[in-house]
DNA sequence: TTGAAAGCGGTACCAT
DNA sequence: ATGGTACCGCTTTCAA
């Protein structure tokens, strides 16, 4: 009693030995009592017994114990990083999540903060995960994906803008995002194409390539009319989209695609605060197709996103789990379509 | 070659034995090379020779293995609901989650979706995990805590609105929101206060302390003034702030305290298409500070929530798993004070 | 300086 | 209908 904290040594966390001997039986009886195991018969009151005994310890089994056992989990590792990601990818997520537990998947988020691609899929790779399913957000290199492999992930899916060697690929071309926004700017007959591109790091990935896609669409399809394209980059707070708005009739834009919804309402105040007529000296259009841009003065036009759904990301994960070495599949999804509205 | 896919019983996982193999070496000599253990002193062509061999075979160690013999783990528990939690807790989330990393826990978000308070409590024990951090969106129980103690967990804390028998609990008090922006508008003279109660599922455990801190305030400092509060079920869609702004005559209110920010610009645009005037006819008063409430028109009075910062939560947590029988401590914390703006 | 072996908590084969 | 036991991958005494 005068001693340091025994730590938790009064504190033993039941076994299934525990459980065992509680009930008077072996630890195998235990194990197949508990799992229902139907290869082999217990009787009902061997049965009652085990049960009761569990009750009585709160025995809880050991994930890691039996995983290790088995050679196997069904454990799905979503890596996240620290990026704000958006209501649109949040929601998305949580989808993804639902299916996947009802498909009986464990879905682990793990944080990888800080860590370079190679350190961070051998910190995954150390969970033993079946699956991984990189929500594109986070690196992952195509040595990576060897990593994880080699532990024994069946499926190694990336959800995001580039393909990655070795990976499933469920390409969302971000490109299609911005494509769509310029194609109808141009088709409203502007010329001189601002798009915003969003200072805060970890964003590149979703912005590189919807500017990429502005700049293909202007440059197809409007080689004969002479339009441009003009990078401006903007952090989210009030003052970066003031300091853009004062230096805006400068530029000598008549449009201007903001990345997304959050960032066009920022930047659309902005401008009418400085006396810029909002769609009349300039075009605004966003992405993401939020609830605020219908709430806006003018009306937010904006870039829809059609996502897969959180059953179909399932039901593609567990299909590569069943057969990992089944033809890497790759599709292209993400359907773009532009909604619009009176800023444009 | 005939028979089914054999598995990948040809992608066998490599292990320390594989590694020793290779090198030459025991198993032993492998787990002091890779963990640099100080107790022992290996020579250096060997430490090469095992470095090597581990490069070669790709090999990553296997973390439940390593802490189901050490018998502890560093892995910290952050159940997520389904709920959309908003940006102020994501960006709490967060910094929780580096915090966490910088004192060399494993952070794993276990998403529960759809399983009771004590199905839930289970499935985290299972993981062994030790500690428990509940953003009490999460339902836990005293049985569940219970639970997790006994599975080894030495720290259960809940963040959140209510406190549960037997964890460690940082009380952020919603009802102080509630209260401030009671206050303000009191101050203001206003008397008839409608409080936007969120329709969707999930948000109750906020939403209703943040009511009952509109009513404590006002029944209290209200008394002699004859003040009144009415609750308003909106869902965060438009119709539904249509309807509620469509039958506003009726209501007699003069103002409206709207749960949170974006809550608050819905029924804040309904109000305007509806022809009430804010704040002349109602003042609208947010919560949680976002940048949004800026943009607006006129700008959005809002309650300012002082969250506490993730390394504050970070050591508290790492404090309990140190000394997990010390004091159970009560925190109070969530400081909230009300920004007027132009709507109220 | 290195190796043999025990054991963490389960599961499943093979006896009994 | 049950029990004995080997084994999953890794760490850590204890000996050599």
């Amino acid at each position: 009693m005068s001693q340091p904290p025994k730590q938790s040594a009064d504190h033993p966390v039941p076994t299934s030995t525990d459980v065992a001997r509680l009930a008077g039986v072996s630890r195998a009886t235990v194990s197949y009592v508990l799992n229902n195991t139907s290869a082999v018969r217990i009787s009902e009151p061997t049965r009652r017994r085990v049960r009761e005994a569990a009750e009585e310890l709160g025995y809880v089994p050991h994930a890691a114990a039996r995983s290790l056992r088995a050679g196997h989990s069904r454990m799905v590792l979503l890596p996240t990083s620290h990026v704000p990601v958006g209501p649109l990818y949040s929601r998305f997520l949580n989808e993804v999540q639902w299916a996947l537990r009802a498909l009986d998947y464990t879905v682990v988020q793990y944080g990888s903060l800080g860590l370079g691609a190679d350190e961070a899929a051998r910190a995954w790779a150390e969970l033993r995960p079946v699956a991984v399913l990189s929500l594109g957000e986070i690196a992952l290199s195509a040595h990576g994906v060897q990593v994880l492999k080699r532990s024994g992930a069946k499926a190694v899916i990336t959800l995001g803008p580039q393909r990655v060697e070795g990976a499933h690929a469920l390409v969302m071309d971000q490109r299609a995002i911005g494509s769509a926004a310029a194609r109808h700017l141009l088709e409203r007959g502007r010329r001189a194409i601002g798009v915003v591109v969003p200072a805060e790091p970890g964003l590149e990935l979703f912005s590189r390539p919807r500017l990429a896609g502005v700049r293909r669409t202007v440059t197809t399809a409007g080689e004969a009319s002479g339009a441009r394209v003009e990078p401006l980059t903007m952090a989210y707070d009030e003052e970066s989209a003031a300091r853009l708005a004062a230096g805006w009739g400068a530029l000598g834009l008549d449009a201007v695609y903001a990345y997304n919804d959050e960032y066009a309402q920022l930047l659309m105040r902005a401008l009418q605060d400085a006396g810029v007529d909002v769609p009349g000296e300039c075009a605004v259009v966003g992405a993401d197709d939020l609830l605020l841009g219908k709430l806006l003065r003018p009306r937010l036009s904006t870039v829809h996103i059609e996502l897969p759904t959180g059953r179909e990301i399932a039901e593609l994960v567990d299909r590569v789990v069943r057969d990992p070495d089944g033809e890497v599949e790759r599709h292209d999804l993400m359907a773009a379509h532009t909604v619009p509205r009176e800023s444009s």
